[in-house]
DNA sequence: AGAGCTCTTATTTTT
DNA sequence: TAAGAGCTCT
């Protein structure tokens, strides 16, 4: 059955309806993207193309669950939409290398390195390295190398390939490290999140059967936010679609704000030179701002040259004005908005219709006082609350060890924990013993614990207490395997957090009664995932399954249930929109910001985009185009900046939106004029005394 | 392990 | 300024 194509515009209708063959959708800000994705499949199904042979893909878990919802919705047919292929570029590559692993001499329970896991195998490297880089004194930012090391994996650049440039004392370490990171993460039988997307290039490039398997496995492939896209994205694409191009990307030149993370705008700016008979269909009718939000939008990113050049319209009318202003100092910007978010309140908004965007969560703080003084509820989106409950990964490292003996981070993280006096002294020692060997870590301490000869152990420099706390440890990683292997995840687990008196650890390690039940509950949480996990679960491999996806999943949502005002960064805000939109801080050194006026030599990973304010441009132009129906933009004539006070001027994008769009309002003349006489009076009398 | 000290540094972060 | 990291001492 067609679908019912009767209420999109003509642009959207020859998207939807495009036949084969290569199309970019360049879909301006609120333009029906997703609209045009759900409504392409669902035409694609009602051409008789089975579900299976379509493939979505998006960057993020939100986005894929929310786009299968959607199509569900328009299919009114939940078990179809269930059998689309549509989850983020790292799930498929997951999927491929599950599927292929032993191409790659993977064992079955291989891992899936988080960024922390990475950031553990940096420092791992570096301690390696120690007597071998000269300065073994240096303390290396080991962010700013796994930053290297994943711009260089997202541009399908190979550790031999690694072009260090000169003078670069940061890209000099990054080029020893990189490739012994590499190594370790083979040997631990791990694959991190960019080769997640690079291992599956590299096999359907070089694997002639691999490359059989899946090239034809998909007739349709779909991909989302195409401005995002790295090199080793879009090598993946590209073999996917090899042999038919049926490719239908969607995106916006306009709000590329992620090539500082390796996005390579130029994939979307010549897409039409990277597959041949490509079509293009500019989405230009705007459903979500008024007027005036537009203009400002348009007249903002029109001071960008590199760009296909769309013009967003609306038939939603002129609407309100855009509100500047102009505080003296960051407490007033601040105390204005939040005042200002009561009077909208008032005005009938619920909190839920308005957002506070800013550059920089350093710029929350404040916010977050004003608010709460105010008494304005609110949730921050974003922020730096990354799943960090050490007692989870903590257990997770014990799953991931039994189920994968060679994962030595894993190893490594819980061989003294809880405590079991083997310290680094002897771990160091168990490490050179398995290298010694070319033996795995969890090999040579399975060895210490079996031996019966003391004489050995002496050898090794091994304390007898050792010997008997990784005996002690083998019997609980095995059990726990068994467990597992047994299809008892919860009990087994439960048992292992027993055997290891976690409780008591907790209780113990904890500043108070109620921090100890959090992470006792973190725990319990853990055990109840794996509860529904293993209610559903299927097949040999389904635990290494949930925990490799587990990896892949960055924690806690925010909670969006609840009436409550969002604070999020520019980037945070991609994708979203709002009835009252406040952009703070549009000052020169914040927006464009200082880093990318005058970048530091440390941060400079990509010198090309490093000075560019273009990109900033647009992170401007995403923030403007969140708001439906009114903009404030505020900014501060003072602000401190590294314990000074210093002078601030207007953003230079401020600047670009055109005077008649805009109603000023000077709010330290405001507060002036509000000052009643009789207190101005007296305050003035207070200085009497003095004189 | 943890308290208390000094030193350092100050964007953005979908997986 | 002010938070986080690293260090020393108990």
């Amino acid at each position: 059955m067609a679908v019912d194509t009767s209420r999109l515009n003509p642009p959207q209708r020859a998207a939807v309806t495009h036949g084969g063959g290569p199309l970019l959708v360049l879909a301006g800000a609120g333009s029906g993207k997703t609209r045009v994705i759900t409504y392409r499949i669902a035409h694609l199904l009602g051409l008789g193309i089975p579900p299976d042979a379509i493939a979505a893909l998006t960057f993020t878990n939100k986005a894929a669950e929310e786009m299968r919802e959607r199509v569900a919705h328009l299919l009114g047919d939940r078990r179809t939409a269930a059998k689309l292929t549509m989850g983020t570029f790292h799930a498929l590559g997951l999927t491929l290398l599950r599927a292929e692993r032993k191409a790659l001499g993977y064992p079955r329970g291989f891992a899936v390195y988080d960024q922390a896991d990475q950031l553990g195998v940096v420092r791992e490297v570096l301690r390696s390295l120690k007597d071998f880089s000269r300065d073994g004194e240096r303390r290396w930012d080991v962010k700013a190398i796994l930053a290297r090391v994943s711009l260089a994996k997202n541009g399908f650049v190979a550790p031999d390939d690694y072009q260090p440039r000169e003078g670069d004392e940061y890209d000099a370490i990054t080029a020893e490290v990189y490739p012994r990171y590499q190594a370790a993460l083979r040997s631990y039988a791990a694959f991190d999140f960019d080769d997640l997307i690079v291992e599956p290039v590299r096999l359907l490039q070089g694997d002639a059967g691999v490359r059989a398997r899946w090239a034809e496995r998909f007739r349709f492939v779909m991909v989302d936010e195409y401005q995002d896209t790295n090199r080793a994205q879009l090598l993946l694409v590209k073999e996917l679609v090899a042999h038919h191009g049926n490719l239908t990307v969607v995106g916006d030149d306009d709000q590329s704000i992620y090539a500082w993370r390796g996005a390579e705008p130029a994939n979307i700016l010549r897409f039409a030179d990277m597959f041949e008979g490509a079509h293009v269909i500019k989405l230009e009718q705007n459903y979500r701002s008024t007027r005036h939000i537009l203009a400002a939008a348009n007249a903002v990113i029109a001071h960008n040259t590199q760009r296909h050049g769309k013009t967003l319209w609306s038939e939603l009318g002129a609407g309100e004005p855009i509100t500047h202003a102009v505080a003296q100092d960051v407490e007033q910007e601040a105390r204005w908005v939040a005042q200002e978010l009561a009077r909208q309140r008032e005005g009938g908004r619920r909190w839920a219709d308005l957002a506070v965007l800013y550059r920089s969560n350093l710029q929350a703080k404040l916010l977050e006082d004003e608010l709460r003084q105010h008494d304005v509820p609110y949730v921050m989106y974003g922020g730096q609350e990354f799943f960090e409950r050490k007692e989870v990964k903590d257990v997770i490292a014990y799953l991931r060890l039994a189920l994968n003996p060679r994962d030595e981070l894993s190893l490594r993280r819980i061989v003294n924990y809880p405590a079991r006096g083997v310290g680094p002294a002897t771990v160091e020692k168990l490490a050179a013993w398995s290298q010694a060997r070319h033996v795995t870590m969890w090999e040579v301490v399975q060895a210490v614990a079996q031996a019966d000869d003391a004489q050995a152990l002496d050898d090794a420099g091994l304390r007898p207490g050792v010997r008997r706390a990784l005996s002690e440890l083998v019997a609980i990683v095995d059990a726990l395997g068994r467990g597992l292997r047994d299809g008892a995840a919860v009990a087994s687990t439960r048992a292992l957090v027993e055997a290891i008196g976690l409780h008591d650890d907790l209780r113990a390690a904890a500043p108070s009664a109620t921090a100890a039940q959090r992470r006792i509950d973190n725990v319990e949480g853990l055990l109840g995932s794996l509860a529904r996990f293993e209610a559903k679960a299927r097949g040999a491999d389904a635990l290494g399954d949930y925990l490799r996806k587990l990896s892949l999943e960055s924690g806690e949502e925010a909670d969006t249930s609840g009436d409550k005002v969002v604070l999020t960064t520019l980037h945070g805000a991609k994708g979203l929109e709002f009835p009252v939109v406040f952009m703070v801080g549009l000052e020169e050194e914040l927006l464009p910001h200082a880093r990318t006026l005058s970048p530091q030599a440390t941060d400079a990973l990509d010198a090309e985009h490093a000075s560019d304010v273009s990109e900033e441009r647009r992170l401007c132009y995403v923030g403007i185009t969140r708001a439906q129906r009114k903009l404030y933009i505020t900014r501060a004539c003072t602000r401190v900046s590294r314990g000074r006070q210093v002078p601030r001027l207007p953003s230079r994008f401020l600047l670009e939106i055109p005077d008649e769009l805009l109603e000023v309002r000077d709010l330290a003349e405001e507060a002036k004029a509000a000052v009643p006489q009789a207190e101005l009076r007296s305050f003035f009398a207070s200085f009497a005394g003095d004189d």
